[in-house]
DNA sequence: GGCAAATATGACAAAAATGTGAAAAAATCA
DNA sequence: TGATTTTTTCACATTTTTGTCATATTTGCC
């Protein structure tokens, strides 16, 4: 299995040190950053990063607004390292979509630990291959998808597009990042394509299609709710 | 079934990897070696190597060479890589205790059907040589294929080809796979080549030959539903 | 409400992918 | 070697998908 890359997003050189020759020495590939707008320029830069483990005491940008920012438009998992066991801090980051704690001090195996289980669950076998929500099941396998339980075809586009909402579920994308992600880099052609692919992708989903929301002037986000 | 550990040898890093990848793909557990003397060393560490997959020509110490040593007191199961068919080596080799011969370049099937055969023969039990779904059967062994009892004759391509697609029913396979399953991986001919052989096997199958379903934009899938 | 900008929709044309038959190339066999 | 079989390539027909456009509708805002 490929290496996971993970992000250390630390002020205290000593303790970006410290992680990384752990997760090193557990086969994983580290990068660090040494604040939070480092963080965000490298993200940015390097959209395959598995996992991030992220300071909450930083200056410049701390990782609150660090993880405000990459949750706009990632579901990265994201570990938040904080200083002492705060419960209010945690009740608070997991509403932000924060997967996991760990308190300062920590052991190795307790990181190792903690980033073995995230990344099992966000990215083991289940939740890679097979897309569910709301009734929509997507089998990137197989590449069936089914509605309530109905088989319904979906072309290739409409089904890369649908995965990608489905990926990024309740998070608003706008249209250049659809672009991006969806369509090869070297589609030069009109953001309003994806458009006419929403509304097939509506129509096709039925009910369902009212999942697929608008946000004006930005681009779509794909929500269960009503 | 423990997962069988399997000790390749080449000076290549490229064929290592190749090996590698196919071999853990398939469910084993595999130790790279990059010249004899490091695999007698791994050897005489590690005792529990159930197969090795000895590539002839190297630097140091050759094929041969370690054969002749780990022969002195072992009888693991060696497979040898030989770059040409050169008889003459063969028969050398099964004298002094070669279980098996692989010439590169190889198609990943042969790899893994050669490492089964020998695992089979040495450690008894296994059974995947016979393919059978909706009225198909594939004798893998005998090379055999009958459809409602009626025997079909397929040449070598078609057969493998409707074999990778019997041992991933259901799957959506990306014509990139197909190639790099099947054919060699020094084939880098054209992807259309599937769709002629496709365009045969399916006539050969008759009525079930629909059952190769085409994923535009993707590849082709076995299913066995209407 | 009315205006401007953005999005939804349906129709259509361009583009891309696949099916097919035949020929060329390669491998195999006698 | 020549003949035969298998595999690959090619050209063209066919099908499906995808992108664009014109028009209708909706939204945000004054």
């Amino acid at each position: 299995m490929k290496k996971s890359k993970i992000m250390v997003v630390d002020d205290e050189q000593r303790m970006r040190k410290i992680i990384n020759d752990f997760l090193t020495k557990n086969g994983y590939t580290v990068i660090e950053a040494c604040d939070g707008e480092e963080a965000l320029d490298i993200f940015y830069e390097d959209s395959d990063i598995d996992l991030i483990l992220l300071d909450i005491m930083m200056p410049k940008l701390d990782g609150w607004g660090v993880l405000k920012e990459i949750r706009k438009e990632s579901k990265v998992p994201i570990i938040m390292l904080t200083a002492r066991s705060d419960e209010s801090d945690e009740l608070l980051g997991f509403d932000l979509g924060v997967d996991e704690y760990i308190t300062k001090p920590f052991s190795p195996k307790i990181l190792v630990a903690r980033v073995e289980a995230v990344l099992r669950r966000t990215q083991g076998v289940g939740s890679k291959d097979i897309l569910e929500t709301a009734g929509i099941v997507m089998n990137k396998l197989t590449h069936v998808v089914t509605v309530d339980g109905e088989n319904v075809e979906f072309s290739y586009k409409e089904f890369e597009l649908l995965a990608y909402f489905l990926e990024n579920e309740g998070i608003a994308l706008p249209r250049a990042n659809i672009l991006n992600n969806v369509w090869n880099y070297d589609y030069y052609g009109e953001d309003r394509t994806i458009d006419t692919h929403v509304k097939k992708i509506r129509s096709k989903l039925g009910d369902k299609g009212k999942y697929i929301k608008t946000i004006w002037g930005i681009g779509y986000k794909f929500e269960t709710v009503d």
